[in-house]
DNA sequence: CCTTCCAGTATCTAATGGGAACCAACATCC
DNA sequence: GGATGTTGGTTCCCATTAGATACTGGAAGG
């Protein structure tokens, strides 16, 4: 590698990963297999509103980024058992802490967020340049 | 508060700020504000790619959370300056451990990808049920 | 016999993102 | 003095995308 990856460029493949962690359910769905392997259904009913048709698409895409861990069980009918890959568990580890800010900080996000509401109507103060 | 924030409700606030994160833009204006203040078109040419309306309007959703500040310079042309607040940089410092695990594991998740991509045609071995 | 469950896929529509044009008021270039 | 560029945006239109719904097909339960 000559240069440091720049997740300004839009061709370096850090950005990729930058927009695979941009994804909600992506996120949820690392959450969730954290704490133990699920099957599909499972996942489903677990992570709320998610359709099935981006849950399986989701699934696939981590999969495939080596995250997430396919197994398929020759029963009646289907059994799918989804989990995380070791490298899969160092991500899940790094989002959980933004899930952690979330849980401290949601009050003063909500609070920053009333005030906003509220005064829109304030008069932009006119302040002396910055050169 | 009488239970503990869960964000896999749809409609528990924790998900709002998770959903802010799941959004490629906020995370790439949060790390560039990290760095220093930058002006509107400073930070459109530094992120590239990114559109005058998504750049506006993601700043927009930021300062409403209460994460950063839009300073007006009654100059003219008029100046616009966009800093962290503190709340927000302590969302940024989170956010960088992102980017840094992004730097560190793109090679491993670029095999994977290789991987799965030629490996796709290969037979799926029949499992023994798991019960 | 009808419904439910498993793990998805196919299809249609609603929301969203990106591209480009446009704004006003001035500064600089030729 | 007309064209161009700068500031920080907004508005419009279209393409992509996400979400909702319906369907598969065999097996088990009522």
């Amino acid at each position: 590698m000559l240069h440091r990856p720049d997740p300004f460029d839009a061709k370096c493949p850090t950005r990729q990963v930058l927009d695979r962690i941009g994804d909600r359910w992506a996120v949820l769905i690392l959450i969730s297999l954290e704490q133990r392997t699920m099957r599909f259904n499972e996942l489903r009913r677990r992570i709320e509103a998610i359709s099935q048709k981006m849950l399986s698409q989701t699934l696939k895409s981590l999969e495939r980024d080596g995250l997430v861990n396919r197994k398929v069980f020759a029963t009646v009918p289907v059994t799918v058992e989804y989990s995380l890959t070791p490298l899969g568990r160092t991500l899940s580890q790094t989002v959980h802490a933004l899930t952690l800010w979330a849980e401290t900080h949601i009050g003063e996000v909500a609070q920053a967020q009333q005030r906003y509401d509220q005064g829109e109507a304030a008069p932009e103060t006119a302040t002396t340049p910055p050169r």
